[in-house]
DNA sequence: TTGATCATTAGACTGCCGTCCACTAACTAC
DNA sequence: GTAGTTAGTGGACGGCAGTCTAATGATCAA
């Protein structure tokens, strides 16, 4: 597939990217709601169009910024190791807490623009909700075949409270620390 | 206390419950990002700054009326009851989970403007949240001192993860119904 | 070269929230 | 009465996100 030449002048990509880093350094500098799409694309050197030619929404264009830093963050734990599955949930959450410190402020505001914005919804959902959803009950699931989890608990429900645990913290701005963490696999373990 | 007479002209309480009536409405019409100030104070027959007399935002307003409406819906569950603490709490979350059936899209909306308006935050979470979060804990501790739950369980972890997997739940436009309650109450319980 | 097609630019424009202002209305204290 | 204080009215205003337009630029196909 492909190899067909795009017609019309190609887009400039260097324009994507200097929108990307300015939208993720000004996010972290001043918080979401006080970045401007004008000053986004000041910094950038584009015009209002560029950017809007390429994502909906400023919540989009912040989502891919952030999406491929987080990839690099909290990549799925390494399935082969000698570790039970309880000690590779623990260490996920612990790193994803991690991630939280530098942009969990930014992911409060995507989640909050992700209520206001059927489309944005959807993008949000299918990037960054149900991949880490998935990768948790993989988690559970494998933790039930290795006998670490009864076979009677239901997977997709204990994912549901294991996430909108730190969910609930991240909006309520509670302490998402290594002990949190501790607390939650110790209760579901439990 | 009072029985001091207030100076100057006293406030317009027929403005108020209108303004809160005429919001509730439109709000569950249309959808709280649909409804707009200008629209609320034109149906109130109020001027614009008459309601920013009485709330700070549209937030504040909204909040207010709905809370009038959800504390007779989502009342304490009745403490004295034959019933253990498992059936009181299952009773709670489903009584909760039918009231997200009328008003779960402005919830949500709330949970939106409050992660974008640091005031509204707090009034939010004194006014919404820490009730709500203060009956689970309660309850589960209850639990604990009725022997029908292990009393080494963290009831504060246990509570953001019952909390949190129905604002994940909700915030993600998932099912919420008395299955639902049913399987939370059951994991918490296993 | 010429025409078609898509990208970029600068800027005007709409609709929104929340603020501000000048004026008027209602009430208390004296 | 009159002065002081607070609330309500109507409308202007500023700042924001996102849309639209007209002109220019870059690329491919014939």
């Amino acid at each position: 597939m492909s190899g067909k030449k795009p017609i019309g002048r190609p887009a400039n990509q260097d324009a994507s990217t200097a929108l990307k880093a300015v939208a993720l350094r000004l996010v972290r500098e001043l918080g979401y709601e006080k970045v401007s799409v004008s000053e986004i694309i000041e910094q950038a050197g584009v015009a209002r169009q560029t950017l809007y030619n390429r994502w909906n929404t400023k919540a989009d264009l912040v989502l891919e910024a952030v999406f491929e830093q987080t990839n690099t963050y909290a990549a799925e734990p390494s399935w082969d190791g000698a570790e039970d599955c309880r000690t590779l949930l623990e260490g996920f959450l612990i790193r994803i807490f991690e991630h939280l410190r530098i942009d969990g402020d930014t992911l409060r505001a995507l989640i909050a623009a992700s209520q206001q914005d059927a489309k944005f919804h959807k993008s949000f959902h299918a990037n960054f909700v149900l991949p880490r959803e998935e990768m948790i009950t993989a988690l559970l699931r494998r933790a039930q075949d290795h006998g670490e989890l009864s076979p009677g608990r239901n997977v997709e429900t204990l994912s549901a409270l294991i996430h909108g645990a730190f969910w609930y913290r991240l909006l309520n701005r509670g302490v998402l620390d290594a002990g949190f963490a501790k607390e939650i696999v110790a209760e579901t373990f439990a």
